[in-house]
Order: C-alpha cells, then sequence, then structure tokens
DNA sequence: GAATATAGTTTGATAATCAAAAGAAGGATT
DNA sequence: AATCCTTCTTTTGATTATCAAACTATATTC
C-alpha cells in the first residue's frame, strides 16, 4: 500500500471508530443513558410508523427471532417498546415503539442530523457536490463488497 | 434534515452497516474463520511489531484490562497470541502476535486494502485530492465530536 | 382431522463488556 | 527490613448480544 492509500485508510478506520465511540457516549450520557446503541439499533429498526413483526424485524437487523426476542424482553421492561399479539394471525407479534420509544428515537436521530449538519453546514455547493459523489463512490464500492461476501455463497472465491 | 442532508445521513448509514456485515461475512469464510471482527480489532492492537504491555494495549482499544484479559487468553488458546512477562518488571505482562497471528493481520489489512484501492484505483490526480480533502474534513468534526462526548466530562452542555 | 408449515419463545452455549476485588511485584518511608 | 502505597494484571460476578436447536402455539393443506 502505498504513501496515500494508507493516508485514505487510515483515514476511514479513525472515521469509523470515532463515530462509533460518540454514538455510544451520547446515548449514555444523554437523557436516555439506559439503552446502548445496540438497542438503539433495535428502537430504529421497530421504527415509529408502522407495527412490524417480529420476523419481519428481526430479518431487518440481521438477526435470528431468538436474538430479537431477547431484546425486545428487555426494551419492553424499559418501556421502550410494546408487543401486539396480531388478531387475524394469532402466531404473530407485532412489535411498536412506546411514547418514551419514539422520544428515544427522535432523540437519537437529532443526533445524527447534528452530525450530517455539521458536516455539511460549512461546505460551498461545488463542495457539497463533492461529498455527495465521493460517499456515492464509496456506498457502491462497498455494496458491491457486500454483495460478494455477504450475499453471495461462493465469497472464498474472491479474495 | 432537507433533502440533501438525508441522502448524507442515509448514506453514511449505509456505508458503515456494509462495512461491518462484509468485514465479519469475509472473515468467517475465510482462513481464519475461527476469529471474529472484535478478536480481529484486538489482534492489530497488539500489532506485528513492539511487544506492548496489556494496559497500552487495552488502553488502545479503549477497554478495561479486565476485558482485555479475557480476549487474550481466548486467542492465546487459539494460537494467535503469545504472553511474556516483562523481566525488568516482573508485574508488567508483553503481548505478541504467533506466526499464525501475523498472518492473520496481514490477511486482513489485504481486505481493508482492496477497499481502498478500488476506490481509488478510478481516480485521477484530482479527484484524488478532493478525496482525500473531503475525508480529512470528515475527519477533523468527527474528532471534535468525538472530544466532545468522548473526552470531555461535561459532554451533556452539547446537546 | 392428521400432517406439515410458520411465528415466536425458550434454552443452553459462547463471547464482549464492566466494576470491583484480589494477587503479585515494585517503590518509598521510616 | 517491615510496612504501606502504588501499579499491573487477573479473577470474579454481573449484564448484554448472539446463535442453533428444541419447543409451543397457531395456521394451512391434503
Amino acid at each position: 500500500m502505498n504513501d496515500f492509500d494508507q493516508k485514505i485508510n487510515d483515514l476511514l478506520l479513525d472515521i469509523f471508530d470515532k463515530i462509533l465511540l460518540t454514538e455510544e457516549k451520547a446515548l449514555r450520557r444523554g437523557n436516555f443513558s439506559d439503552i446502548s446503541v445496540a438497542e438503539m439499533h433495535t428502537l430504529e429498526s421497530v421504527g415509529p410508523y408502522e407495527k412490524r413483526t417480529m420476523s419481519e424485524t428481526a430479518a431487518t437487523l440481521g438477526v435470528t427471532t431468538g436474538t430479537l426476542t431477547v431484546a425486545i424482553d428487555r426494551l419492553v421492561r424499559k418501556g421502550y417498546v410494546e408487543r401486539h399479539r396480531d388478531n387475524t394471525d394469532r402466531r404473530v407479534v407485532r412489535v411498536a415503539l412506546t411514547r418514551q420509544g419514539k422520544l428515544a428515537f427522535r432523540m437519537h436521530n437529532k443526533f445524527h442530523k447534528l452530525l450530517v449538519d455539521r458536516l455539511v453546514t460549512p461546505l460551498d455547493e461545488q463542495g457539497r457536490d463533492v461529498l455527495r459523489k465521493t460517499l456515492i463512490a464509496i456506498d457502491g464500492i462497498v455494496s458491491e463488497q457486500y454483495e460478494r461476501y455477504v450475499l453471495s455463497d461462493h465469497a472464498e472465491d474472491n479474495l
């Protein structure tokens, strides 16, 4: 790896790390100090609108339903999520955010918004265009890798 | 949040998610299927060169030494890491990658290198410059947030 | 109506994490 | 040199995240 590539790599790693840590700490120190980033992620996946089933939600999150069951158990206990048995198909359980859940959801969105805002505000028209294109390029490459490794069944071929 | 901001936010989230999942799967399906991304992270932190102490390594990783002890236990058991008692100060334990550990380390670096390479190769001189500057800008903003939330002791002031 | 399929929960296991206690070694003070 | 304090690491006990497999309850199909 040449100097330039190394620099890009280091920047990406640093950005990555710091976003994760910042998010964790922002949650822990805010008004919702009893939920972790992982739990927040679950809350996001439950979402504030449609009442989705356990299976759907687990699939969105990329975890097994067993994992989701225990995660939802805890979020119910903490008062962020409600379970509802579906009347037309009584095997199905639908999950929804409580008022507190929606509050946490919005607060977290606000945090993301703040980050993006700080990123975008200082840029002029041209800078924004560059940012957009760069992120789209990164996303394209990452998506391609994702498809190779995560979705395909013969990923070994690609290394 | 306006359309542009929303788009940037979505891109960031998508990139983030997919990198994490891809990395996990690439490891699981490769030659080092017995180590997780978290363990790989530990291996990176131990590093292939200087033999650093447990405390130093834990600090780099941002975990307690207790956490590192169990992580290193497992990596020793799996043959990726060695413990060495320091002779000049016998309280100190130094950790180092075994041959297999170095191999895993290099393999994982190769994966990162591949990502960066795909990102950089199609760009001309100007494009690379723009990419570098964009990432530096993002890193600066993220670092600033990081310092506010993670390093300061009065982060509540900032939301 | 019995067999099969589907949705979700429970169980048993492993891993990541922390705080607090304990152990072991070094350094300082008297 | 005995005692106390500090430092480095491990151990312990607790919580959370995760999966696969077993289990339960309901629905569908033949």
